[in-house]
RNA sequence: GGGCGUAUAGCUCAGUUGAUUAGAGCGCACGGUUCACAUCCGUGAGGUCACAGGUUUGAGUCCUGUUACGCCCACCA
C-alpha cells in the first residue's frame, strides 16, 4: 500500500519527534575520527541575559546550514555550543531585579551571595536559550556545551593570563574608565550610550596671581573645579600668550595652578579660548595632564559624591556640589553667566544613569606583537573574511595597537589571579614558591608591592605568620574568556586528556588531547560584524599566542537583520522579534529556509513585522508608537484591532504579558516565503508517494530514459554543483534561491506534470517512478541542510515505500539501501556527464511553446478544458523534435498537434505566435477578433523592432565590430538575425490578418 | 570628522570578471472547484537601475562628484 501524506505538513509534531530522535540516536555528536576530514564552528556564544532574538536565529540557522552540509559531505562536522557568562550584562540584570523586588543592593547582600543569585540566574536563562537553539534544529554536539565561567574554560583563562604575565605582556596602569556612580563599576565604551540633555554652560573667572587679570572659561561641569590643575590656553593666542607660565587661584580651594600651553587640547575659537584643565574627571584634560605632567586629583567617591579632596564639599553629591560651586563662585564675584544649552552626555547603557570620568587602576594587556601577529595571520591570508572588505574593519582596529583594558569592577567573572603583598622579602616569596612552576611575582610598576600570579588560588596565609596576601577585587573583562573560546572549549591547556563529555571525565585517557587535536583549528567563525574588533581579532590573537595557529580559516560575516523602518533590532529600542513567535506561527523549516534567503553578502535586511490579533487573526502592522509602548507602572499597554475592534496585549521586549491574556504575536508576511515552499515540497512528496503504488526497484537504462527525465536529471546535477558553489562562498541567499526555483519551477511546475501521464500507464510506469523517485531522493538530500525536519519527514516516509532508492550517481541508476535517518544519508553527488546543455535549450523551446498556448487561451478567455489544435512552421531538424513531444501539448495545454513542419501555413482565422525558431498558430475560427489579435501582434513587432534597431545600431558601430571580441560581435549578430526573422513571421502574420 | 556600506518594480531583495530583451518573492489585475497543493494553478501589468559628470566600441555594473539613508570608529571644555 501507498503510504499517503497527510494533506498538511504539521511543523510543531515533526520539529518534537525528530529533534529526539537525532539526539537519542547521536547523531550531533562529533569525535575524532582519522578516517575524516574534520569540520569545526565554534558558536558565537549568546549571553545568558535572555532570550534568542533574530540576530541569534539568523547566526544560528546559517551555522546549522553549513554544518548540516558538511556532515553530509562525510565531514566529521562538529559545531560546538555554550554561553557566555557576560560580565556586566548580567550582573546589572540580576541587580536590577534585585532591587526592583527587594530593594536590596549588592552591597547589602555581599560578593559570594550576588555571586550565588547570578548563578541561578544563569542556570535558568542558559537553559532557556540552550532549547530555543535546539527548536531551531541546531545539530550542536550538545554533550560538549562549555559555559565560560566553567570549570574548563577556568583553567584556559588561568593559564593565558599566567603566561601573558610571565612573558612580561600584562601591567598595572592608571585609567580614565566611566563610572557608573549608580552600579559602581566601570563601564566598557561599548556599553556606554549618549543622550541629549538640557545643561547649562557656565562661564567663570580665576584671577591671575599677583596681578588684577582674571581669565575667565566656561564648563559645564562647576564641581570639576575642585580638581582642577591647570588653566590651558593655545600656545598662538596672543590674547594669553603674555599669561603662560603664570599662576592662577581657584578661589574655592585657594590653591594655585599654572596656566600651561597645549595646543592639542585648547582651541582658540572654542568659548574663551582658555579651558580649565581636570586630569582626573576628563579624558581630553587626562591626555594633556599626562603631556604636561600635571598632578591629577581625583575629587569623587565610588558612588558619585565628592571625597576629601573636594575641601569643604566633600560627602556631597556631585550634582548638589555643583550647585554650590556656582553659588559661592558667584558670592565670589568670579561668576560671569551661564547659557542653557542641549548636550549630549554619556550613560550607562544598564542603569541609564550619567557616567563619570574617574581615574583608577586597572589591568592591561601590551598589543604590539599580539596585535601584530593578528594582523598577519589575515593579511598572509591564513584567515579569510567572507565578504573580503571585512578585513579593514579588523585590520585598521588592531593597527591602532591600544593596549587591552581586561580588568572589570564587578564581581560576576573570572577574578584576576594576582595576589598583593606589601610585607614580604623577595627572599621569602622565593622560599614559599620555589617548587612551583605556576606562580610567579615581580614588584609593581611603583615598587608599592609584590604583585603574585598564580595558576591556583593562594590561600591568605600561605606566607606563613606575618604576612597576608590580599588578591585582587577586580575580575576579568568578559572578552578575556571568550577570546579564548576556540581553543577553551576543546580542553586547552589541558594537551593530556580529551575535554569532559556532560561534564564527565573523558574516556580516552593516553596522555593525549585528540579533540583539540583534531578539531583545532576551526573552520569558520559565522558571527555579525559588529563584533568584528572586540571579538574575532582577539579569538585569533589569543589562538595564535596560545595555541600558535589560527582559530578559523574563514570569517563569514553575515547580514544584520533590522526593523522595517531599518533600524537595528535591540531590546532598548523596543523593536525585537521573538524568534520563537515565528517558529510557532509558520515552523521551524519555514523560519531556517526564509532566514537563509535573507543571508547575502551586501545589504542588511528590513523586516517589517506586524501583530495578528488573537481574536480575529486579522495583522496589524507595527509602527514606531508600538516600539515604544512601555509599562508604566501596573497597567500593561494593548493594541486595539481594526477589523473586530478588539484590544490585546502583544508580544513585546519591553514586558512578558499577563498570564491567560490572548496575545497578539509577531508575524511577518516575509516567512511565508518559506511557509509556502515547504507546503509545496510536502505537497509534491504526497504526490509522488501517491503515485509510488507498486514501485520495485530496479536498473534504468539510459535509453529507457525520455527527454524530462534526462531534463530533470541534467538540471538536478546542475543544481547541486551550484549549491555546493554558493555555499561554499557563504552566499546563502544565491543558494536557497537555487534550490527553491529548481524545486519549484522546474520539479514541480514541468517535471511532475509531465510524467502524469505516465504514471497512469501500466507499461511506462516502472521507469517513470524510479526516476521520479530518484530525484525527489536527491532534492530532499540537498534540502536537508536548509529544511532538516520536513526532508527527515519525507525521507522516512520514503524509506517505507522505497528503501531501496536508484542512486543518481551511477550509470544505470542502480537501486541501493536508503539510510536510516536523512542525518546520515549523504550529499548528492551526481556527475557532471547527467548534464546536458543541448537537452535544456530544446525543453525550453517546449515550454515557451506550452506558454505561448497558455497565453492564446488567457487572451481569448478560451476555457481550460477546451481542446485547441497547433500548426508549427519551423525548419524539419526542430520539427521531429517537436513531434516527439507532441504528447505533451495535449498534457499541458490541451492542444492537439495537427501538423509541424517547413511548409505549414497559417489557417485563416487563426490565433499566432512567433518563437525563436518556430511559429505557432491555432485555428480560432469564431472565437478570434481580429482586430484584437491584429494589435496583439503589432504590439510584438513593435517591441522586436525595437530590439532589432538596438543591435543594429552596435554593429554599425565600426568602433564596436572593430574593439568588441569576436565572440561578443558574432552574438550579436546572431540575435539580430534571429530577431528578424521572427519579425518576418510577425509581419507576415500582421499581412494575413490585415488581407482575409 | 575618519572608515565601510547601501540607493534597481508599490514592498522586500537578486543581478559574478562591463556585452542576453534588467530578474525573483510578496502585493496588484484577469481567469481557474481537472483526482499533490487555494499555503495552489495559469496569464499579465508594473522599472529613465537616486542625481550629475566621466572612462569605454559598450555602464545597473568601473571612476569622480552630489544627495539621502545605515553601520563602525573618533570627537564634542
Amino acid at each position: 500500500m501507498p503510504t499517503t501524506l497527510a494533506k498538511q505538513y504539521d511543523p510543531q509534531e515533526a520539529q518534537h519527534r525528530w529533534f529526539s530522535y537525532w539526539e537519542e540516536r547521536g547523531y550531533f555528536n562529533a569525535d575524532p575520527d582519522p578516517e575524516k576530514q574534520s569540520h569545526t564552528i565554534m558558536i558565537p556564544l549568546p549571553n545568558v541575559t535572555g532570550a534568542l532574538h533574530m540576530g541569534h536565529a539568523l547566526n544560528g540557522t546559517l551555522q546549522d546550514l553549513i554544518t548540516r552540509w558538511r556532515r553530509m559531505q562525510g565531514y566529521e562536522a562538529l559545531w560546538m555550543p555554550g554561553t557566555d557568562h557576560a560580565g556586566i550584562a548580567t550582573q546589572a540584570v540580576v541587580e536590577r531585579r534585585m532591587l526592583e523586588e527587594e530593594g536590596l543592593t549588592r552591597h547589602d547582600v555581599g560578593r559570594e551571595a550576588l555571586v550565588n543569585r547570578i548563578w541561578k540566574w544563569k542556570d535558568t536563562y542558559e537553559s532557556r536559550i540552550l532549547s530555543q537553539l535546539k527548536q531551531l534544529g541546531a545539530s550542536c554536539d550538545w554533550r560538549r556545551t562549555r559555559f565560560t565561567l566553567d570549570e574548563v574554560c577556568s583553567r584556559a583563562v588561568r593559564r593565558t593570563f599566567f603566561k601573558f604575565f610571565d612573558d612580561g605582556l600584562i601591567y598595572r596602569g592608571k585609567r580614565l574608565v566611566n563610572w557608573d556612580t549608580y552600579l559602581q563599576t566601570a563601564v566598557a565604551d561599548d556599553e556606554v550610550f549618549r543622550e541629549e540633555v538640557d545643561g547649562s554652560f557656565w562661564t567663570f573667572t580665576y584671577p591671575v596671581v599677583g596681578s588684577e587679570e582674571h581669565i575667565s572659561f566656561s564648563t559645564t561641569r562647576p564641581e570639576t573645579m575642585l580638581g582642577d590643575t591647570a588653566v590651558c590656553v593655545h600656545p598662538s593666542d596672543e590674547r594669553y600668550t603674555h599669561l603662560i607660565g603664570q599662576k592662577v587661584t581657584i578661589p574655592l580651594m585657594d590653591r594655585e595652578i599654572p596656566i600651561i600651553a597645549d595646543a592639542l587640547l585648547a582651541k582658540m575659537d572654542m568659548g574663551t579660548g582658555a579651558v580649565k584643565v581636570t586630569p582626573a574627571h576628563d579624558p581630553n584634560d587626562y591626555a594633556c595632564g599626562l603631556r604636561n605632567k600635571l598632578p591629577m586629583i581625583n575629587i569623587l567617591n565610588s558612588d558619585g559624591t565628592i571625597n576629601e579632596n573636594g575641601g569643604k564639599y566633600s560627602g556631597m553629591d556631585r550634582y548638589e556640589a555643583r550647585q554650590r560651586v556656582v553659588e559661592d563662585m558667584n558670592a565670589a564675584g568670579h561668576y560671569h553667566g551661564v547659557e542653557e544649552r542641549k548636550m549630549e552626555l554619556a550613560h550607562s547603557d544598564r542603569s541609564k544613569t550619567p557616567i563619570e570620568p574617574y581615574l583608577s587602576d586597572q589591568w592591561f594587556v601590551k598589543m604590539d606583537d599580539l596585535a601584530q601577529a593578528a594582523m598577519d595571520a589575515v593579511s598572509d591570508g591564513r584567515v579569510r573574511f567572507y565578504p573580503q572588505r571585512y578585513a579593514k574593519t579588523y585590520l585598521d582596529w588592531l593597527g591602532e595597537k591600544r593596549d587591552w583594558c581586561i580588568s572589570r569592577q564587578l564581581w560576576w567573572g573570572h577574578r584576576i589571579p594576582i595576589w598583593y603583598c606589601d610585607t614580604c622579602t623577595e627572599a621569602e616569596l622565593q622560599q614559599a614558591f620555589d617548587d612551583r612552576d605556576d606562580v610567579v611575582f615581580r614588584r609593581d610598576a611603583e615598587d608599592r608591592c609584590w604583585l603574585i600570579c598564580s595558576e591556583t588560588d593562594l590561600e591568605a596565609d600561605c606566607l606563613g605568620p606575618g604576612h597576608t596576601l590580599t588578591q585582587d577585587d577586580d575580575v576579568l573583562d568578559t572578552w578575556f574568556s571568550s577570546a579564548l573560546w576556540p581553543h577553551a572549549t576543546l580542553g586547552w591547556p589541558d594537551t593530556q586528556h580529551d575535554p569532559p563529555l556532560d561534564d564527565a571525565a573523558p574516556a580516552s585517557d593516553d596522555g593525549k588531547n585528540h579533540v583539540l587535536d583534531y578539531f583545532y583549528p576551526g573552520s569558520v567563525l559565522v558571527t555579525s560584524r559588529d563584533i568584528i574588533t572586540l571579538w574575532v581579532a582577539r579569538m585569533v590573537l589569543t589562538g595564535l599566542y596560545n595555541m600558535g595557529d589560527v582559530p578559523f580559516r574563514h570569517v563569514c560575516i553575515h547580514p544584520k537583520i533590522l526593523d522595517g523602518f531599518g533600524q537595528t533590532m535591540s531590546k532598548s529600542k523596543g523593536n525585537g522579534v521573538d524568534p520563537m513567535d515565528l517558529i510557532d506561527k509558520y515552523g521551524t523549516d519555514a523560519v531556517r529556509f526564509t532566514i537563509a534567503s535573507f543571508a547575502g553578502e551586501t545589504q542588511d535586511v528590513r523586516l517589517p513585522v506586524g501583530y495578528e490579533c488573537p481574536h480575529c487573526e486579522a495583522v496589524i502592522a507595527q509602527t514606531l508608537e508600538h516600539q515604544t509602548m512601555i509599562p508604566a507602572g501596573g497597567e500593561k499597554p494593548r493594541i486595539d484591532c481594526p477589523k473586530c475592534k478588539k484590544s490585546s496585549q502583544f508580544s513585546s521586549p519591553w514586558f512578558d504579558p499577563d498570564p491567560g491574556e490572548a496575545v497578539a504575536r509577531v508575524v511577518s508576511e516575509r516567512f511565508e516565503y518559506g511557509r509556502n515552499f515547504c507546503n509545496k515540497l510536502w505537497n509534491a512528496s504526497r504526490f509522488a508517494l501517491m503515485n509510488l503504488e507498486g514501485y520495485q526497484p530496479g536498473p534504468v537504462d539510459r535509453s529507457e530514459l525520455m527527454l524530462e527525465d534526462r531534463w530533470i536529471l541534467s538540471r538536478l546535477s546542475r543544481v547541486v554543483e551550484d549549491v555546493n558553489t554558493y555555499l561554499g562562498r557563504y552566499q546563502f541567499d544565491a543558494a536557497t534561491r537555487a534550490i527553491r526555483e529548481f524545486t519549484w519551477n522546474e520539479f514541480c511546475d514541468w517535471y511532475l506534470e509531465m510524467i502524469k501521464p505516465r504514471l497512469r500507464d501500466d507499461e511506462l510506469r516502472p521507469v517513470a517512478q524510479r526516476v521520479l523517485v530518484s530525484v525527489l531522493d536527491g532534492l530532499v538530500r540537498v534540502l536537508a541542510p536548509f529544511v532538516p525536519f520536513i526532508t527527515e519527514e519525507l525521507w522516512q516516509r520514503l524509506n517505507e515505500v522505497a528503501p531501496q532508492r536508484p542512486v543518481i550517481g551511477s550509470e544505470d541508476l542502480s537501486p541501493a539501501e536508503a539510510s536510516d535517518s536523512i542525518m546520515t544519508a549523504s550529499w548528492p553527488e551526481i556527475p557532471a556527464s547527467l548534464q546536458d546543455s543541448g537537452l535544456e535549450d530544446r525543453f525550453e523551446r517546449l515550454q515557451e511553446t506550452i506558454v505561448a498556448v497558455r497565453n492564446v487561451r488567457a487572451v481569448y478567455s478560451i476555457p481550460p478544458a477546451t481542446p485547441l489544435k497547433l500548426h508549427m512552421r519551423c525548419d524539419e531538424s526542430a520539427a521531429g523534435e517537436i513531434q516527439d513531444v507532441s504528447s505533451q501539448f495535449e498534457n499541458l495545454a490541451k492542444t492537439m498537434l495537427e501538423s509541424v513542419g517547413a511548409t505549414v501555413e497559417r489557417p485563416s482565422g487563426a490565433a499566432s505566435f512567433s518563437l525563436k525558431d518556430a511559429d505557432g498558430y491555432i485555428p480560432l475560427e469564431g472565437v478570434i477578433d481580429r482586430e484584437e489579435e491584429l494589435g496583439r501582434q503589432q504590439k510584438e513587432a513593435d517591441k522586436l523592432r525595437k530590439f532589432i534597431e538596438g543591435h543594429q545600431k552596435k554593429l554599425s558601430n565600426a568602433n564596436f565590430v572593430e574593439r568588441a571580441p569576436a565572440e561578443v560581435v558574432n552574438d550579436v549578430r546572431e540575435t539580430l538575425a534571429g530577431l528578424q526573422k521572427q519579425l518576418e513571421s510577425v509581419e507576415l502574420i500582421i499581412s494575413q490578418l490585415s488581407d482575409s
